[in-house]
RNA sequence: GGCGCGGUACCCAAGUGGUAAGGGAGAGGUCUGCAAAACCUUUAUGCGUGGGUUCGAUUCCCACCCGCGCCUCCA
C-alpha cells in the first residue's frame, strides 16, 4: 500500500502522515459556530474531514478524533440576547439541526464533540499559564496575548503581520489593545451580557482560546491533524498556534489540512446573493443527501468547489449509475464458474482507490478507479463473459469503497426521514407499485402494449422506475 | 500590495518530460414491442497567454493575463 501522505499548510507541501502514537492518529476538527443553521459551504469541510477519518480508519488506524461546537460568540450572544432566551437554550435548537445535518450526510460523529461553554475551566487554565509566562495583559478587563513575544506569529499562514500597525484598522471588538495584532484570550462582559466569574475575573472567553484548551484536553499538547475551512488558516489557526506553543513549549499541530472554499455559481456564497443554502434548502427542493455527499466529496478538498444545478445533476446521474451497478450484480443472473481477469479487475480497482486517497485524498482519482471497474465488469457481464462467483467478488470490492463514499447502501428517502425531513409529497408505497406492476404485465402479455405503456407513465409520475429484464422479471426503483 | 488556491473538451474533473483518466451531457449504433439499464462508436493535434530549457512540455523555468479566497472572529 502507498504511504499517506497528506498536504501539509504549515511547510505547504506533501508530507508522509507519521504519527505521533503509532497506530493512531489524533485529529482536532473545528466545528460550527451554532448561531445559525450550517450552510453546504460548511459541509464541503466537514465531508472532507469525514472523508479523511473514513480513509485512515480504511487503513487499519485508529482514529481519535476532536470537534468543538463554538457555542459562545458575539452573534450568538446578540441573537439569544434578542430572542430573550439563554445562550444555551438558544444554541440546543442548531446543534440539534447539526447533528441531524451531520448524519443526513453520512458524516460520521467524531469520537469527541465538545462544546465551548462546557470548557470554560480549561480555558481559564490555560491562559493562566500565558499569564505566568508574561505573554498577556489586561486592558478595561480583557486579557490579551501579545503576539510580540511568540516570534513564529505568522508560520502557519505566512503573513507579514510586521506591518500591520496598532490602531491602524477598526478594531471590531472595540476593546483597547496595544497591538492591532494582539487578540482576545479573554473579553470583559458588556452590560447586560451573560459572563462567567472565574479566577481570572468575570467575562467570557475570546474565540481562539477554546480550540487550544480543548484539542489539549482531549488530544494531548501535540495533535497530528488540525483541520478546518481555508479561512481559518488566519487568524484562527495562527492564534491557535500562537496560545498552544507559547504556553506548552511544544509545536501544537503537526500538520494543518485546509479545505478550499465551495462557490455558488461561481460566486461566493453570500446571503447578500441570495446563494446562501442550507441543507434543509437543499432537501425542500428535493436534492437527495447521496447527491449532495457525492457532489461534496467528488472534488478534492483542496479545490475550489463551484457548487451548480448542473453539478448536481452530475453527481445524481454517477450515483444512480453505481447504484444500478450494484443491483445488477445482486439480481442478475450469471453463468456457472468464474473468470480469472474479473477478480483482476477488482484487485486494481481496490488498489487505485486506496492510492488515490492516500495521495492527499485526491477522490477524483478515486472515483474514476471504481467506474473502470464498473465499465468493464458491465461490458464482461454484457459479453457473458461475467460469471457467477464473480460477483460476490465484484459486490465486495464496492463494499470495499462504501465504508469511504457512503452513497451507495442508503436509501435516500429513509434516511431524510430518519433525521426528521419530511418530504412533500409522501411516495407510492411498494404494494401499490407491485399491484400495477402485475397489471402491466398482464397487459403485456395481451400485447396490449396501449395499456402497459400507460401504466408505465402513472409509475414515472409517482418517481418509479421500471427496468424490464430479459427473463420477463421486473425490476422498479425510486427516482 | 502581501499570502494562498486555480485556469485541461459543452459541463465537472484526473494526470504525466514522450505525446491527454473518469463522470455528466450531446450525436450515432446494439439490445428492447417501446422504454429503462447496459454496451459500442463519437465530441481537446491540444491542456490561460507569450517566451525559454529539451530530441521532445500540458507537465520544468521566466514573464504576463484571468478567476477565487484570506489579510475585517465567514468552513
Amino acid at each position: 500500500m502507498n504511504e499517506i501522505r497528506f498536504h501539509n499548510t504549515l511547510s505547504n507541501r506533501l508530507e508522509a502522515l507519521a504519527p505521533l502514537h503509532p497506530g493512531e492518529v489524533r485529529i482536532y476538527t473545528c466545528g460550527p459556530t451554532v448561531y445559525d443553521f450550517a450552510h453546504i459551504g460548511n459541509f464541503r469541510t466537514f465531508v472532507f474531514q469525514d472523508i479523511l477519518r473514513r480513509f485512515l480508519l480504511s487503513r487499519g488506524l485508529r482514529v481519535m478524533q476532536v470537534m468543538n461546537l463554538t457555542d459562545v460568540d458575539d452573534r450568538i450572544i446578540q441573537k439569544a440576547a434578542e430572542a430573550g432566551v439563554s445562550i444555551r437554550e438558544y444554541t440546543e435548537k442548531y446543534i440539534e439541526a447539526f447533528l441531524a445535518d451531520m448524519a443526513a450526510l453520512n458524516l460520521q460523529a467524531p469520537e469527541e464533540i465538545v462544546r465551548a461553554t462546557d470548557h470554560v475551566e480549561d480555558m481559564v487554565d490555560l491562559i493562566e499559564r500565558l499569564k505566568e509566562k508574561g505573554l498577556t495583559y489586561e486592558s478595561e478587563g480583557s486579557i490579551y496575548y501579545r503576539i510580540a513575544k511568540f516570534p513564529e506569529y505568522g508560520k502557519l499562514s505566512k503573513i507579514d503581520v510586521g506591518g500591520m500597525k496598532a490602531g491602524a484598522r477598526v478594531d471590531n471588538d472595540r476593546y483597547e489593545k496595544d497591538d492591532a495584532r494582539d487578540f482576545a484570550l479573554w473579553k470583559a462582559p458588556k452590560p447586560g451580557e451573560h459572563f462567567w466569574e472565574t479566577r481570572i475575573g468575570p467575562g467570557r472567553p475570546g474565540w481562539h482560546i477554546e480550540c487550544s484548551a480543548m484539542a489539549m484536553k482531549y488530544l494531548g499538547e501535540t495533535l497530528d491533524i488540525h483541520t478546518g475551512g481555508v479561512d481559518l488558516t488566519f487568524p484562527h489557526h495562527e492564534n491557535e498556534i500562537a496560545q498552544s506553543e507559547a504556553a506548552t513549549g511544544h509545536p501544537f499541530a503537526r500538520m494543518w489540512m485546509h479545505a478550499e472554499h465551495l462557490i455558488i455559481e461561481g460566486e461566493k456564497m453570500s446571503k447578500s446573493l441570495g446563494n446562501f443554502f442550507t441543507l434543509r434548502d437543499l432537501f425542500m427542493k428535493g436534492q437527495k443527501p447521496s447527491t449532495i455527499r457525492y457532489l461534496l466529496l467528488s472534488v478534492p478538498y483542496r479545490r475550489q468547489l463551484n457548487f451548480t444545478g448542473d453539478s448536481l445533476k452530475q453527481a445524481e446521474a454517477s450515483v444512480e449509475r453505481l447504484r444500478n451497478f450494484v443491483t445488477r450484480l445482486k439480481t442478475e443472473g450469471f453463468a456457472a464458474g468464474s473468470n480469472a481477469k474479473i477478480e483482476k479487475l477488482a484487485d486494481k480497482a481496490e488498489e487505485d482507490f486506496d492510492a488515490g486517497l492516500a495521495d492527499d485524498l485526491n477522490t477524483a482519482f478515486s472515483l474514476a478507479a471504481i467506474f473502470d471497474l464498473v465499465r468493464e465488469v458491465n461490458t464482461a457481464m454484457d459479453r457473458g463473459e461475467f460469471r457467477q462467483q464473480d460477483a460476490p467478488r465484484i459486490v465486495a470490492a464496492m463494499q470495499k469503497f462504501d465504508p469511504i463514499l457512503a452513497v451507495l447502501n442508503d436509501d435516500d428517502a429513509d434516511k431524510l426521514a430518519k433525521v426528521g425531513f419530511v418530504p412533500k409529497k409522501p411516495r407510492m408505497n411498494a404494494e401499490a407499485v407491485e399491484a400495477l406492476i402485475e397489471q402491466r404485465n398482464v397487459a403485456k402479455k395481451r400485447r396490449d402494449f396501449k395499456k402497459s405503456d400507460e401504466i408505465r407513465q402513472q409509475l414515472a409520475d409517482s418517481g418509479i422506475i421500471l427496468e424490464d429484464s430479459k427473463d420477463g422479471s421486473v425490476r422498479w426503483k425510486y427516482k
